[in-house]
DNA sequence: ATTATATGACACCATTTGGTGTCGTGTCAA
DNA sequence: TTGACACGACACCAAATGGTGTCATATAAT
């Protein structure tokens, strides 16, 4: 079903701040190319070129070619892991067990 | 109100399985000591020790010494930082986001 | 008192990371 | 047809990363 061709784990993927930016200037646009997504940093094309490939091999964005432009689109689905490895831990942030915390905290 | 003394990225501290394990063990028992973690995993104790000192920069751990030990303690409440971020992208893999889409793709 | 255990603090090392600059090529516009 | 533009593919570099081993010290056990 769900293919993992991922080359690169999505957590890792995800760490850098340049690439979170990546990810949010492309949940705006259907589609944007290299030249405009390297004109909302400081660093140059080739970085951000670069951090673009490790987001691809995570599976997190598509690419086509148009006339002599890359265009870049995003594939948020591998977040997905993500989130349902969070899902575990959630507990531990949860109203209850911030309750259930301070409880055993009174008692000692 | 919550303290923001995170030197290290909670993004960066995930971003190695070695570190997701230790959370993950750690989310098992109430305290652990090092000795104990390390017999975990196949690396020495100072490569353990390093992540938990990563784990620790982030606030996702706490330490205190028991005796000749020094014990660690799961605070999973940062990863919520993650969580808060991946709700805004969860509309992209939701049922209806995946539907929305099919029905783009027919029109074309 | 002696020995074994648990750890912190280092020094060290290979590899990865995140940037730079340059060169060559395909494409669009004048 | 001549530039200007957008890009991929390099080569290159400093710093961070993820390991190793060793030494000194505090604590526990015999």
């Amino acid at each position: 079903m769900s293919e993992n061709n991922q080359l690169r784990d999505v957590y890792d993927a995800i760490a850098d701040p340049t690439r979170r930016q990546l990810i949010h200037l492309l949940s705006e646009s259907e589609e944007i190319p290299l030249h405009e997504l390297t004109a909302q940093f400081q660093m140059g094309r080739t970085a951000v070129s670069k951090h673009l490939t490790i987001l691809k091999e995570a599976g997190l964005i598509l690419d086509r070619k148009v006339g002599r432009e890359t265009r870049f689109k995003l594939n948020a689905a591998p977040l997905r892991e993500i989130q349902d490895w969070l899902s575990f831990y959630s507990k531990f942030w949860s109203t209850n067990m911030l309750r259930l915390n301070q409880l055993f905290e009174e008692e000692e």
